[in-house]
DNA sequence: TAGGGACCTATACCTTCGTATAGGTAATGC
DNA sequence: GCATTACCTATACGAAGGTATAGGTCCCTA
């Protein structure tokens, strides 16, 4: 019967995932309340298969806790949950040898499925979070700008210079620089660059 | 007992994982050759758990044969497999509607696994397919460029300027302006957004 | 040992970028 | 009406970027 450890300091969270849990007779659940605890029970006599560790929790430190985990404990399988981290937080934490990420916005029956999947020895990462986010981004009002600072940024972004902006938006080389000074201001960037990039990051 | 369809030209490949699919009792399975006798099968009185089916199959005409299958029959589940797919084909599969994308590299328990998770009424894809490919562009003769050249372009890609570049690499901001420019001319952009731009997009 | 490539620096020049300041129109809403 | 906001233009200037040419050191290889 496989051990799995719950780790997560929300009281709320840990005691509700480990009694749903609880009533699948072939899970054996246990809760810790820390990073150090789990890392404790990890390492106490008793095997643990598979270790949930909460993304926010004491000692996590970002993702240094669950490299942690998986450096010091290999034959353990260890898995992040969260309800917070992006989907680069996710493949990260999977690059560093997690068996799977799992939002906390999974329905309890799935919570099941994965956990299941996962001690069979497979991966689990949940396909929302595979799809780099298309449209995400609500275009409309994207970090504040103006529908023509808009336009300009999305010029910015095909690395163009002012003066082809400013003939393709049919506009003076000074109006453009001005747009673009704008957009720099509001993505608190440094120069035409960082803001192309920045907003290629974020589906422009 | 779910039935599970498996639709892939290639006689070898289809025998081989109907055979060792059927070693598992709780799974009924059947093959077939083409798209069109798929969603024949699809369309029978006999209801179709799973549908596995190949992106290289006559008829299948890149993705357009799966949104058939999946418009079409949206009862069941439709499942991509294929070896030669790249992770933006698997992913469009997925937000086509497909319940699952399984590359041939999987190893036949790992098949088995993710077949019963997608049965389970979960999507199953496969991290390796997550991740933009990492480290697939290799670093060392990027496009031709010398190792400074390289680091150059690195900090291109952080937006800096070149007197933060020439700081951070201890040089001359002249010879930055030359590192610059032999990548503007090894790359064949314009300038400098256009180079952080694309080495992005290549994965740096 | 004579080339060739990667590397670094220097001077010079022109272009592009980014900022500042100022002034204009048009649409919106209190 | 008046303030606000988005929008466009203008002049001007210093900073940054990009090009050209030239000359220097290493190190490797023919």
């Amino acid at each position: 019967m496989p051990n799995i450890l719950i780790a997560d300091d929300h009281d709320l969270v840990r005691e509700t995932i480990a009694a749903y849990l609880s009533q699948s007779p072939d899970f054996k659940v246990m809760t810790v309340a820390t990073l150090r605890d789990a890392l404790t029970s990890l390492g106490g006599e008793l095997p643990i298969d598979l270790a949930i560790l909460d993304y926010n929790m004491p000692g996590m430190d970002g993702l240094s806790g669950l490299e942690a985990a998986v450096t010091q404990y290999p034959i353990s399988k260890i898995a992040l949950m969260s309800g917070v981290a992006t989907p680069e937080v996710a493949k990260e934490a999977m690059s560093l040898g997690a068996r799977g990420f799992f939002p906390k916005s999974l329905s309890a029956e799935s919570m099941v499925n994965a956990i299941r999947f996962v001690l069979s020895g497979e991966q689990y990462f949940p396909f929302e979070f595979a799809k780099e986010q298309a449209e995400t981004t609500n275009k409309a009002d994207y970090r504040g700008l103006t529908p023509r600072e808009m336009e300009t940024l999305l010029q910015l972004c095909e690395g163009k210079s002012n003066k082809e902006i400013a003939r393709e938006l049919g506009l003076q080389e000074v109006t453009v620089k001005l747009h673009v000074k704008n957009i720099l201001t509001k993505m608190k960037v440094k120069n035409r660059t960082q803001a192309a990039l920045l907003a290629r990051e974020d589906g422009i």
